[in-house]
RNA sequence: GCUAGGGUAGGGUAGCGGUUAUCCUAAAGGACUGUGGAUCCUUUGACUCGGGUUCAAAUCCCGGCCCUGGCCCCA
């Protein structure tokens, strides 16, 4: 007997069904925003990706060579398929573009609670817009598919970069991006150790800096403007955000936190994540701006915000707030067979099939009493009765299967 | 890669050194003159794998595999 791969998953027919239901409400939402849907291979080549995330990355990820001796990987992240495509087709493509795609991503990681191996994950983006108004849009959009999705226990962390950057400008910091790193990890290591780190990057200022990031928040992050040129862009950015999103009627679902940073070297400006009231889960999903990635992948400098927001966390919250569909597979009618009648079993499921009803009947030469079990079985709404003695007064008998009330009709009605 | 706890029919379980491995459920088939979605009967089907201890292993020990968490990492 073979088993499944260790982090992947099956889908069977109910499974597949919520499933199908879930994406249907994401891309319904997205669309109403406006996004339209892409997708691209789920190999890339090696390269690629580690354009963006470097050599190391190989570890992490299904990479492989191919017979021709190139050496390829399924795709761990959507970005850099993305980014490839719009350094692709630069010149036509009319902006700002609004895509969405959900694809299926593979990490050669050791699954547990929120992640698997294989996931699919939506990806969400604006490409050619620096305007806050398309942060907001991404934001939007995010806050839409959770609420569609029934969930409302959520709180979108939103932050901008430029701010703590600014403030590391300040002191002699020795590599930014571990700095972002360390600060990401605050609540997660002990404190002695976290200050320590932030001492050998060369923040020796740490305490006024953690002080700022603990006292800021929206009503009063205007009184940090005047101290450097980045800061008070951040400041612009974040209460232009923070005023949209009010107009728009989402600020209830959103905070300024900015300890929020994401450990990721390539975002730039603002930057989120979302996380359950309570903070229990894992962060739900998280984005942001990033508006020197696409000219890395040798597109022209075009500035993008989106966030990737993978299916495994949020089935897992889905069904801690009891909103995951329960859908079960049916069909409208089962046509049963008594004696030899196929010649109108057959023209009668062709009739209604063309009507577009979902019909099956039986293929396994069983008597009534297993055709009706099976017809239980496979969730039929209503069973038709095809049997010898009705036929000959040209009647059939419809049976529905929730009320069990049942009639004779005249086969030509069907 | 490190670490804790698990693995008995398709699903859920009992057994925890000697049983014909328990029960529920499921599935397949049959009976019942064509409402039987019921009932009754029959059948199918399991100790994760390998090694060790023992007269005897599902049961105890070691290792692999897999599952569920945690760490690392998190795009």
């Amino acid at each position: 007997m073979f088993q499944r791969l260790r982090g992947t998953r099956d889908f069977y027919p109910e499974e597949m069904a919520a499933r199908n239901k879930l994406f249907k409400i994401i891309k319904e939402t997205a669309e109403r925003y406006g996004f339209v849907e892409i997708v691209s291979p789920a190999i890339e080549s090696f390269d690629l990706i580690a354009k963006k995330s470097g050599e190391d990355i190989r570890d992490e990820i299904y990479a492989f060579e191919d017979k021709g001796g190139r050496t390829i990987c399924l795709i761990p992240e959507f970005t850099p398929s993305v980014s490839r495509m719009i350094a692709n087709r630069q010149k036509e493509l009319g902006k700002p573009l609004k895509w969405f795609s959900i694809p299926r991503h593979w990490r050669y990681e050791r699954p547990q609670s929120g992640r698997l191996r294989e996931f699919y994950q939506l990806n969400v983006d604006i490409f050619g817009s620096k305007s806050p108004k398309a942060d907001t849009e991404v934001l939007s959009v995010g806050i839409s598919i959770m609420l569609n999705l029934g969930l409302k226990d959520f709180l979108f962390h939103i932050s901008n970069r430029e701010f703590l950057q600014g403030l590391l400008q300040e002191s002699n910091v020795s590599d930014i991006h571990e700095a972002f790193r360390i600060i990401d990890k605050r609540e997660k290591i002990p404190e002695e150790e976290f200050i320590e780190s932030l001492l050998n990057c060369g923040i020796k200022n740490y305490d006024e800096i953690l002080d700022v990031l603990d006292s800021v928040n929206i009503e009063n992050i205007e009184n940090f403007k005047g101290r450097n040129k980045m800061i008070d862009r951040s400041i612009d950015n974040l209460l232009d955000i923070s005023k949209s999103l009010d107009y728009y009627g989402f600020k209830e679902y959103c905070t300024l936190d900015l300890s929020v940073v994401r450990g990721l070297a390539y975002y730039t400006g603002m930057v989120f994540e979302v996380y359950d009231k309570k903070k229990e889960m894992r962060s739900l999903f998280g984005g942001g701006r990033y508006d020197d990635l696409v000219e890395s992948f040798g597109g022209e400098p075009t500035p993008a915000v989106g966030f990737g927001m993978g299916d495994v966390v949020l089935e897992l919250m889905m069904k801690k707030e009891g909103v995951w569909p329960e859908e079960k597979t049916y069909i409208d009618y089962y046509v049963a067979d008594i004696g030899d009648v196929d010649k109108y079993v057959l023209s009668i499921v062709r009739k209604l099939r063309d009507k577009g009803y979902r019909v099956s009947f039986d293929l396994a030469d069983r008597n009534l009493s297993n055709q009706l079990k099976y017809a239980d079985r496979i969730n039929a709404k209503n069973v038709i009765f095809v049997g010898e003695k009705e036929l000959k007064e040209g009647k059939i008998v419809i049976k529905n299967m929730e009320t069990g009330e049942q009639e004779k009709v005249e086969i030509g009605k069907i």
